[in-house]
RNA sequence: GGGGGUGUAGCUCAAUUGGUUAGAGCAUCGGACUGUCGAUCCGAAGGUUGCGGGUUCGAGCCCCGUCACCCUCGCCA
């Protein structure tokens, strides 16, 4: 149908005769000499209608429009120079140099007017969602379909050469109730039972270990039931990973030479060794296990100093069992901020649990404004710990739960970076945060909860502190962070059906509960599991840090709306009566029962 | 479930303190034009101001409700 893309032709073509297929990008009537943009994936050529040369090709074109599919063929000429010999190349086209005189043309669908065009930067994404088809054919959404696919064989074939099978794992699974919310698929064969559609393929992924596929990929659909984010849908792709007779090491060798061959390949950039951090050193110094290494602002523990104070947010936070943290905002951010946007600051953070944030300024070596009158005591140590310097901003997080300060400075460190431009363009912080806690204290339902999940292998070192030491447990789990943001994370997995049930039974699993709900697993670790352990990466953040979005629609060929739903084809959707009767299921529809009760 | 923002022509936006017939650019339609490339010029058509109530002599603007989209807290082992 065609000889060649819209893409492709160059000056070394002229002469030949080509035939291009693809869509009507812009149209130039001149009334005589007719011009038609042509664009397909690889790019737009301009065609040229001439009523001395082809008359009937030319009567055609008057009528093209906007996204009109046509199929032309004619000679590649060179664009040459107009009658005061100005060239009549467009350089800001690859295909510029050259143009078709047509002298044949086929419209092969006429297009009714659309909503917008693929070269309309502006349209709103709502629009663009309703219409993706449209939506699709601008180059920025072919780039990133383009990346995402490239990133998807990159991995493919650095997991072949490294010994990876591709195994396929079941979408229609067992719910298991820790995690996320499950969405769930009704049983038609077992009335009132249910699938759940899998949060990851985790279980499965060591089953297969157990089996003896040594290595395993998937790049694989998962889901979870919870309200998407920007960064977040409800339906998102990993790349999952297992590897048995492992140490961390050997996992996070094998994953970060696919990092460095992914962003060789797409960016032509180098990943060096990746830096390895404790979790505690990581929330010690920047609030947070996902810490942006881009720029400085490091938290500093002062509460020492604080309570020398006589202030009393100070004091009763650390005597409440509290911390009292500092980060330090450099130069002319912090030194010119007005009371206004320091106000502002502290009202921003109350949504992270903090009571406000207490801030200082620095001028002529002394600490003014704000608390400074409650600081007196301590400015010389604090202008000294701190490193601050005349014009830069102190601000404190204070509360008596030292999550909210670690959470509330983290917060702050990011966004102030990026309020007051701190971050250079171009950077990959990347780095291994580790050793992480095996589990966590929830105070709420008082009790222990996994930080990763309840797989987890404890160190080696630990193992008789699970029941004695709990909190002090670390584990073999290990996360990769890019530039502030988890880009995957995964562990070594208890292999021992005895571990795994302590594991549970500290979690609050009885055995009873264990069985029902993971009695395959601890059956399949009692058959001979070998040591196993890997990772799953997001497929969808790694793409957007490729191309550079904070949309994770962007790098979602057909993605959700905040409320679920697809806005091209109106899903989700009520359903048949027959279809429900045939499931077993009958919808109660509730209007408003919380506000009559 | 909570907080914030947005909603006006097909698209992107404007509309003074609540005040005449709700405007502009692009797209669309008609006309002119033989070197444009965001073509240009002339003309036309295009509106339930998301939806439903209310206040008012008068509502795009104020109030109440509701829907959709975005950001966010909760949630996301």
């Amino acid at each position: 149908m065609r000889t060649h893309t819209c893409g492709q032709l160059r000056d070394t073509h002229v002469g030949q005769t080509v035939t291009l297929a693809g869509w009507v990008n812009n149209y130039r009537d001149h009334g005589g000499l007719i011009f038609i943009d042509l664009r397909d994936r690889e790019g737009v050529t301009q065609l040229k209608f001439d009523p001395d040369l082809a008359g009937s090709a030319h009567k055609v074109a008057e009528g093209l429009r906007h996204e009109d599919v046509v199929r032309a063929t004619g000679k590649v000429v060179d664009r040459g120079v107009n009658d005061k010999g100005q060239a009549l190349a467009n350089p800001k086209l690859a295909t510029g140099q050259i143009e078709i005189e047509v002298s044949e043309l086929v419209i092969l669908n006429k297009a009714s007017t659309p909503p917008f065009t693929p070269d309309d930067a502006q349209t709103s994404e709502e629009i663009r969602l309703r219409y993706r088809y449209i939506d699709m054919r601008r180059p920025q959404m072919q780039n990133i379909l383009r990346t995402r696919h490239r990133v998807a064989k990159i991995i493919r074939d650095y997991c072949d050469k490294h010994g990876f099978y591709e195994v396929e794992t079941p979408f229609l699974c067992r719910s298991t109730p820790e995690g996320a919310r499950d969405f769930l698929v009704p049983s038609r064969l077992q009335p009132g039972s249910f699938y759940a559609l899998p949060q990851s393929p985790q279980l499965f992924k060591q089953i297969l270990m157990v089996g003896g596929v040594d290595k395993y990929i998937q790049i694989v659909r998962c889901f979870r039931d919870e309200d998407p984010r920007a960064d977040r849908q409800a339906e998102f792709t990993q790349i999952d990973l297992e590897m048995s007779f492992v140490e961390p090491d050997d996992v996070m060798s094998i994953c970060e030479g696919m990092i460095r061959e992914v962003w060789k390949q797409v960016l032509g950039v180098d990943v060096p060794k990746v830096e390895r951090m404790c979790y505690a050193e990581a929330i010690g110094r920047f609030g947070s296990d996902r810490p942006d290494l881009r720029f400085g602002m490091e938290l500093v523990d002062v509460s020492d100093l604080a309570q020398q104070t006589d202030f009393k947010v100070f004091r009763g936070a650390i005597e409440a069992g509290g911390l009292v943290k500092v980060i330090c905002v450099p130069g002319a951010g912090g030194g010119s901020m007005s009371r206004k946007e320091t106000d502002a600051l502290a009202e921003w953070v109350k949504q992270f649990g903090a009571g406000g944030l207490p801030t200082c300024k620095i001028e002529s070596g002394k600490l003014t404004t704000g608390v400074a009158k409650f600081l007196e005591s301590i400015s010389t140590a604090l202008i000294e710990r701190t490193g601050a310097k005349d014009g830069d901003l102190l601000c404190f997080g204070v509360s008596p739960r030292k999550t909210v300060v670690h959470r509330t400075l983290s917060e702050l460190r990011v966004k102030l970076a990026h309020d007051l431009k701190m971050i250079k363009p171009g950077q990959w912080k990347w780095l291994w945060v580790v050793d992480f806690p095996m589990v966590e204290w929830n105070d709420e339902q008082k009790r222990w909860d996994s930080l990763h999940h309840p797989f987890t292998a404890p160190l080696d070192a630990d193992l008789d502190k699970i029941e004695s030491d709990t909190a002090n447990v670390k584990s073999k789990a290990y996360d990769l962070v890019l530039n502030g943001s988890e880009l995957g994370g995964g562990s070594i997995r208890i292999h021992r059906p005895d571990v795994q049930q302590r594991v549970f039974k500290l979690l609050g699993i009885d055995e009873e509960a264990a069985k029902m709900k993971f009695g395959f697993l601890l059956d399949a670790l009692q058959y001979g599991a070998p040591p196993h352990g890997g990772l799953a990466f997001g497929l969808d953040r790694l793409v957007m840090h490729l191309v550079g979005t904070s949309n994770i629609r962007d790098v979602i060929a057909f993605p959700k709306t905040q409320m679920g739903a697809d806005l091209m084809t109106e899903a989700p959707a009520p359903v048949d009566d027959a279809q429900l009767k045939e499931l077993s299921l009958r919808v109660q529809t509730h209007a408003k029962p919380d506000k009559a009760v």
